[in-house]
DNA sequence: GCCAATTGCTTGAAGTTTAAAGAAATTGCA
DNA sequence: TGCAATTTCTTTAAACTTCAAGCAATTGGC
């Protein structure tokens, strides 16, 4: 009898103990802050976290942007853009304009009034989160920023190969 | 006229743009893999995130929870777990019972079926998570959790001093 | 013991989200 | 040209989510 391998086989059948508590770990902080932007901006501006993150998407462009592009940014379905859309366009924020040469397209603007109210709201956004980092250094940051960047490149590559 | 001061305030008028860039990061990372997972699970097993997360929380405990303790260990508010519990109830999966002591109290529990479920779910789960994670070495994981302690700790801290 | 405050949970409304199916327009290829 | 794939978007159903209001039970002064 091995009884090395037999210790082995129960007690490590495959180890993955500590990827599993740093996907936890992510999953907690994003958790975190995400609740915390999201009390914080229907607070003070009464608005929710996905038309923030539709505004947001928007505001980079200044001429438009389609549907696909923004469910493909925001990483949500394009039945989910539809319905944001379509409320902000009923609240004035949004101008949806179909294209001249493909009229299956609809390009999307943030209005003048859509565009105003999404920049206060960006500046204040932009202090919270700096102060949700607060305590850490700038070494700090730029450590994570690397570490996820791989962590996101790792992840990118898990799904392509399932997917293929 | 102070030419410093006056290019000092208008090149940096609070630079924060670093954290924003952080918090992006971060929230790309955990989207990517949180739809990852849910696809897989939905895939593998026909099983929702949220029915795994919730059978995650009950499977660490043998005598049951209470649904205040799950809408807090979930980070999710007390109406959704009302719902989720509901539907693994109907389903077979949970177990719910009044406590004797104080009548507002139900304590919930996996039923046998629940956790042989969980339990095989869960297992195939950890090997998607090391595969994702996959190309981190141990000392980035090591330094990715160290960090997002930090991160943690330094969220929480302000979150804190808003709401006090 | 009384009763205001608190706690545990549920309910209802509005919104978000996904997955899946389908409609409309365009593209590409034989 | 003809027409089968593809792309873009919408629609639908079911589930999930939050917030706020509300109910019932318990707790903590007094």
């Amino acid at each position: 009898m091995n009884l090395d391998s037999e210790t082995k086989a129960v007690e490590l059948p495959d180890d993955h103990g500590t990827e599993l508590r740093l996907w936890l770990r992510l999953l907690t902080c994003t958790t975190l802050i995400e609740g915390e932007v999201r009390s914080r901006l229907r607070e003070k501006f009464d608005v929710t976290l996905p038309r923030f993150d539709l505004m947001a998407q928007l505001d980079k462009v200044s001429d438009g942007m389609t549907l696909s592009d923004l469910s493909k940014r925001m990483m949500v379905s394009n039945g989910n853009v539809t319905g944001l859309v379509e409320r902000l366009v009923e609240s004035g924020h949004l101008d949806r304009r179909t294209s001249e040469t493909d009229r299956r397209v609809q390009f999307i603007r943030l209005t003048k009034l859509g565009r105003a109210e999404f920049r206060k709201m960006a500046t204040e956004h932009e202090k919270w989160i700096a102060d949700v980092f607060g305590d850490l250094s700038p070494k700090d940051i730029r450590e994570l920023m690397r570490l996820l960047a791989k962590a996101k490149g790792s992840a990118q590559r898990s799904a392509k190969a399932r997917s293929a």
